[in-house]
DNA sequence: CTGTTAGCGCATTCAA
DNA sequence: TTGAATGCGCTAACAG
């Protein structure tokens, strides 16, 4: 007498067809009801298929879908390096707004490297994405996506490519424009890795208020590193033990600058007494460091927003899309600390 | 008299049909040179569909892929909030490691939300991911992840249950005994939120350090706030504002330890000085914090590589794996900054 | 060594 | 309002 194993494991998950079989329709009758549509079903006909959904605990192979539908529901972020403050907050916002429309996130962290970068978008794209969002090393080696919307967050994509960008040039001359203001007239750069995204407009905007200004810009005021903390700690080391000392230093990123405030910390120079400091990003590292980063802040939840609508509506008015940056006054500029922004 | 239109759109990228009839051969020996087997290819064929893949600049596609072998090549990471310091560097960790490995990261953030956490990961499994691991906010409740294995990054997982944790009891206690080594008498806790992920195994190994030394543990000792900057500033000026002081705090990750420091800057509490600090994590937040931050070290790569392995292939010795922590001296403890360390 | 073919699970057109 | 049938692109038996 063999006993009712049957169900004892459902080694396989249910499918549509179990489904119907159950509910004692179709096939096309479930779908209707799981997608509320496109044709209508009978009251009593979606009761019956439902409790079958609730009896097998059902759920749709999005992968299936995908392929019938040539979407996978799902858009593409690809990054040089999500462990960047400033990257996390982005994926983070990202993947909650994707989530909110109803689409899933996939992610490929590029690891600083060019041909991994590729290799990620071709994986992406050939996982049928339905867009995909990406912070390029170099745009102009970046893989065809094909018919996948892509948007460049990058000032040096090609004309037809969609790009959302932010004010890299006016922040940076607008955080130099303060330390002028603050009376300091050897103000260096600490840039970033040469055609990384956003650092030549950022030393642009730099270059130019100071030449306005008619302020030196040499190159024993300049230096370079990676976009990391300690990147930025080298760096400013280097800048800090260079013969002619600058008095203020504009960083192209919050985590080198928090490498910077390290250094002069090691080297017993003062910020901001000896050195003004204004970074750029403004992400929540800004907020909690020694002292408080005045910082060109960069609205990344209208960044991620423009750019999920860019990608996923097809369209931007007109590319690029510039969204306005702000400059963000706490401590490290020189400015009389407020209570209440020092928090 | 049409002109050679056909060419001119490719609307539709090339599918292994298109290649076969370009290199006049079957969609099954396509499929063998593009996955080098199960059957053998014939040299001069092989070139021949080589050459037709280029010409039409063929990409295999993933999802119909995924379909035919159950299998999505890709594996799945859920965690509460990518833009903390941890799990960005977490997701950074096994992106790389997975694309080496051959898949494709799909990520999903929770957003500290129990109900978005469920959302994501049955929207991860309906992807058909070859696994996922997952920093739960309430193991528990998690939705059914079905035949995906599945790998918690947290204690609290049931029996059958495969987990990689790291020796948060231990790593704590040893934190605290460092703490006492230093003659700290009043040693308070800055806790994470009640549930969270290693939040009470770090509890207890405080409390179980100090019961053994004889050392108080009162409620008057602890404060909590959520696992960032803002929530340790939070709860740093609440402990720092009581009756009795601390001398000393151990705090249950970096970010919650860099809005503690800011804290004790704002109130002009002098860390070590007055208050000595050690945290749990051990990021890069750690390195370049004022002062940089003694704290028990977590081997992201470790665990991630252990986590990975653990559901690709499909087990584990035993579960839990537990990965051991290290106490990484720098200066928040008192201890004498080392010139080498301090970087 | 190569070709034929049957699905993977789903959405949808076309008939009923 | 429902059902039958087709195909999305690919893999891998199975048969030459």
């Amino acid at each position: 007498v063999p006993k009712q194993d049957a169900q004892e494991q459902p080694k396989r998950a249910a499918t549509r067809t179990d489904v119907a079989r159950l509910a004692e329709v179709s096939t096309a009758v479930v779908s209707y009801v799981v997608n509320n549509g496109p044709r209508p079903v009978a009251a009593s006909t979606r009761t019956r298929v439902l409790a079958a959904m609730e009896e097998l605990d059902y759920r749709p192979n999005a992968v299936a879908r995908a392929l019938r539908m040539r979407s996978a529901q799902a858009v593409g972020l690809v990054v040089p390096d999500v462990s960047n403050t400033y990257f996390g907050a982005l994926a983070r916002e990202l993947s909650v707004q994707a989530f909110t429309a109803g689409y899933a996130l996939l992610l490929g962290d590029a690891d600083n490297d060019i041909d991994r970068e590729r290799a990620q978008v071709e994986s992406l794209v050939s996982h049928q994405i339905d867009g995909l969002v990406i912070v390029s090393l170099d745009p102009a080696s970046v893989a065809e996506t094909g018919t996948t919307p892509t948007v460049f967050l990058d000032q040096r994509s090609r004309p037809g490519q969609l790009s959302v960008i932010v004010d890299d040039r006016g922040g940076a001359a607008q955080a130099v424009s303060h330390l002028i203001g603050h009376g300091r007239t050897r103000i260096a750069l600490l840039s970033g890795p040469v055609g990384a995204p956003g650092v030549s407009e950022r030393e642009q905007g730099w270059r130019q208020e100071l030449e306005t200004a008619g302020l030196p810009t040499g190159d024993d005021l300049i230096a370079r590193s990676e976009f990391s903390r300690a990147g930025g700690f080298e760096a400013g080391q280097d800048l800090l033990s260079r013969a002619q000392r600058p008095d203020a230093v504009f960083v192209t990123s919050d985590v080198q600058a928090l490498g910077l405030l390290a250094a002069a910390r090691r080297r017993g120079v003062e910020v901001p007494r000896d050195l003004a400091v204004v970074s750029f990003d403004g992400t929540e590292d800004a907020l909690f460091s020694d002292p408080p980063l005045t910082a060109i802040e960069q609205p990344i939840h209208r960044i991620a927003e423009a750019a999920l609508s860019a990608v996923l509506e097809k369209g931007l008015e007109h590319s690029p899309l510039t969204i306005p940056v702000e400059l963000v006054v706490r401590d490290s500029c020189g400015c009389e600390s407020t209570d209440a922004e020092s928090r």
